[in-house]
RNA sequence: GACCCCUUCGUCUAUUGGUUAGGACUCAAGAUUUUCAUUCUUGCAAGAGGGGUUCAAUUCCCCUAGGGGUCGCCA
């Protein structure tokens, strides 16, 4: 069998986003179940989209999810470099030699001159594409211009009146008119190669088993597989992923919705619930399972079973399956992810066994990473009260219930949530206060909530000396 | 507009000729819980429409409709 050798190829012009991080992750995924080799190839032929950093960027990216590459910058196989703007002349070689196999032509046109015919192609409801009027250029004309120096760019001649099919490993047999493809650019004026030129050499040469990418190359593939056939190559096989959509049913856009993965990270998700969800996205294993770590993907990951359907994202189910990870994660994972919101925050937490406490306790409560400091505000910051609020603790059952607990609380010799729980269980026999009336006015003084986390819990977690200074916060002098 | 791709609950999807069309998220109700949350149970909810083929179509074929993609010296 064919050795497996796919290849992730984005072009360096920003973040990884949704939908390249499940182009590549389904690369991966392959790369790993067929025990191949998973390529990270970055396409940077468009100079005036340099954007700098963006290929640092990108593998950290990826590295963060977990999507290590076998081959790439930095880490060089048999096959590089893997960076294109450093194989120029490979591309400028493969365009001379289908130059002079008269499978391409070079063309002066300027862009205003292709503009003003696209303009009129399309007034006239003509399907627009190049004319060819360059072609007509006689030898000795091409040679006058070249030799004043006059820009040119090198084209493809598709021919006339031709089928061109392929086979598409989830779509099956796909077939489109040659008439349908315009004579693309191979060879821009500035001497680097087009998308089409370069990625048909690379992977040729880099000895590419798959072309796993988004369903929006698939009308340009008949050019593909015409190259290779020009160039005397065997293609690869195909394979068209859907694409990911956004609530509205538009091409994910960074509009409707963030794209960025290093954003979703930064907001609290989890690598392991992005990479989860974005594998369910197009993808489906054949039974009910929905939760997998990477590894498992690896294990149960089919090309097969890719979806034809373009699939919409939608954060609801992505939130659910992060608190989930939050849940099932390590305590410890958890709250070595959150320390540095902690500490941004500016919460003191030298003291493990508390910061330990509020993140197993607000975990259960919140969905994302950044969600948990927020909701741990309260074990280390006192909360500010309504004046409807300060009005319930200043009734007498209120204030019986804190004063209560204020002599209460110092006579706990083991500061554990049993020990407050009979406190609690002794106060509501005592003061023949239980219920709402009983819990309400402590959670209100200790957290400046109606609502949180079990009360010895909660104590526990605040500390004794702590708790005290915010009960007798609101006890009222005529009580004491 | 032309060409290509796609079409099962609101969303992600299972089921590839015979099922009460299954699961998950969301939403609703209930149970547990002093509250919140977790968890559990139950419920709501679907094969775009029209023709065929067949004893039988969500499943195969055709048409229509809808959605998406492409039509750059961008990838």
């Amino acid at each position: 069998m064919q050795q497996v050798r796919v290849r992730f190829a984005p072009s360096p012009t920003g973040f990884l986003h949704i939908g390249g991080l499940r182009t590549a992750l389904y690369n991966y995924l392959f790369a790993r179940k067929e025990k191949g080799t998973f390529i990270l190839r970055i396409e940077d032929t468009d100079q005036s989209r340099i954007v700098p950093g963006a290929i640092e960027n990108l593998i950290v990216s990826l590295h963060n999810l977990g999507l290590d590459f076998d081959e790439g910058p930095g880490k060089e196989g048999s096959f590089g470099p893997y960076i294109q703007s450093q194989r120029l002349n490979l591309y400028q070689k493969q365009a001379q030699i289908l130059l002079e196999k008269g499978f391409a032509y070079p063309c002066f046109c300027s862009s205003e001159t292709l503009t003003n015919m696209r303009k009129e192609q399309q007034e006239k409801g003509e399907f627009v594409k190049y004319d060819r009027r360059c072609l007509a250029l006689s030898k000795a004309e091409i040679e006058r211009k070249i030799a004043a120096g006059e820009k040119y760019v090198i084209r493809l001649k598709i021919p006339d009146n031709r089928k061109f099919s392929f086979f598409d490993l989830i779509r099956g047999e796909v077939e489109m008119d040659s008439s349908q493809s315009d004579d693309q650019v191979l060879l821009k004026s500035d001497g680097f190669p087009t998308y089409h030129l370069a990625s048909v050499v690379d992977d040729h040469f880099m000895q590419i088993s798959h072309i796993i990418r988004g369903e929006e190359w698939l009308s340009s593939t008949p050019k593909h597989i015409f190259l290779y056939e020009c160039l005397g190559w065997e293609a690869p096989k195909w394979v068209h992923l859907p694409l990911i959509l956004n609530p509205d049913r538009t091409k994910l856009s960074k509009r409707m919705n963030d794209v960025s993965v290093d954003n979703y990270l930064a907001n609290g998700y989890l690598r392991e619930a992005i990479v989860n969800f974005v594998a369910l996205l197009g993808w489906h294993p054949a039974d009910d399972r929905e939760l997998f770590t990477l590894e498992e993907l690896c294990d149960v990951f089919s090309l097969k079973r890719v979806n034809k359907a373009n699939a919409i994202f939608d954060l609801a189910k992505l939130d659910w399956m992060n608190g989930h990870y939050l849940r099932s994660l390590p305590l410890e994972e958890i709250a070595l992810r959150c320390k540095p919101l902690f500490l941004e925050k500016g919460y003191d937490i030298s003291d493990p066994e508390k910061y330990h406490l509020s993140i197993a306790v607000a975990r259960e409560r919140c969905s994302l990473l950044n969600e948990i400091v927020d909701y741990c505000k309260m074990f280390y910051q006192p909360d500010t009260l309504t004046e409807e609020e300060e009005k319930i603790l200043a009734t007498p059952e209120a204030q019986k219930v804190l004063a209560w607990f204020v002599q209460k609380l110092p006579t706990i010799t083991n500061w554990e949530t049993e020990e407050i729980q009979n406190i609690i269980n002794a106060g509501i026999t005592a003061l023949g206060i239980k219920g709402k009336a009983f819990y309400i006015p402590l959670r209100l003084a200790l957290i400046g909530k109606m609502h949180g986390p079990e009360l010895p819990s909660t104590f526990a977690i605040i500390g004794l000396e702590e708790s005290l200074q915010r009960l007798k916060c609101y006890l009222l002098k005529n009580e004491e």
